[in-house]
DNA sequence: AATCTTATTGCAACTGAGTTGCGTTTAGTG
DNA sequence: CACTAAACGCAACTCAGTTGCAATAAGATT
């Protein structure tokens, strides 16, 4: 959410009225030390042998997350949706937008944007996906 | 993918090569009438009682999606990433690279599109996401 | 330092979307 | 009508993520 808070997993915590035990800190180091999001999987193995239980993680995250300063990548959603092709450009699908409250998922056929481009040597590109994530008129009044 | 191909159901089977099955032939019908991307539940609870068996339908898409006449919109992967908010601005977190043959996932950090705008009156965006899939480097090559 | 409150943790059992194996049915060709 | 491979149904499975509950331990208070 914030672009220059503070990176001391002790900061992170306390700024959120969160403990500081020792496997939060060690997840939050985990991740700051990550080039790329993890999996709870991959955390807890990178956590090593003084790892936390999976639940005990799964939960610290779910902590983080409310607290705004981890973001869960791509998707919410456990469920995959399905669509006609339709109507989708070349390796551009119309974005999304899922609604955070009755969870309805939305396609907003006239917004496209471009496609990235400049991406490093040997990136090939099949599709670029956008989703949006918010309330819908339903739920926002 | 193809922005002007047929949209009977007929001819979408019989273009890649499927065969016209009743089954398959109302799963079209219902994605044709969808004004959003269904989950297989939903198409399931659509079809009525002359449904399908889960397992068949799970197939059909699986078979249309290969054909490409079907997308899964947002993302296939089960498992969700996690990582800090940090470099992410306001509302837009930096792009995502899944690569479609190792699974890994790339940040695309000096990667930002502008933020979608002009929505219908009462969509209020909490956040947009940008996915794109392909190969990375590694196996691209 | 001892006590108290409540966040954090672990364990076991569960949930449910999606998958696999395998035997049966059926579309569509010959 | 016969044949072959695609499509189908069923039962059992996988496994990321969840829930309930009792045990532990931050960290604030006395």
């Amino acid at each position: 959410m914030t672009t220059k808070s503070s990176l001391q997993p002790e900061e992170l915590l306390q700024n959120a009225d969160l403990r500081c035990t020792r496997g939060r800190l060690d997840i939050l180091r985990v991740l700051l030390a990550a080039d790329r999001p993890l999996s709870q999987d991959e955390i807890a193995r990178r956590m090593g042998r003084n790892g936390l239980n999976k639940v005990t993680i799964y939960r610290a995250l779910e902590a983080f997350n409310r607290a705004g300063f981890l973001h869960i990548a791509q998707v919410q959603e456990r469920i995959r949706y399905y669509e006609l092709a339709h109507r989708c450009r070349q390796m551009r699908c119309h974005p999304h937008f899922a609604c955070v409250r009755c969870g309805r998922l939305y396609c907003l056929h006239d917004h496209y944007l471009p496609l990235i481009k400049d991406l490093d040597q040997g990136f090939v590109i099949h599709r670029q996906q956008i989703r949006l994530e918010g309330l819908c008129p339903d739920c926002s009044g």
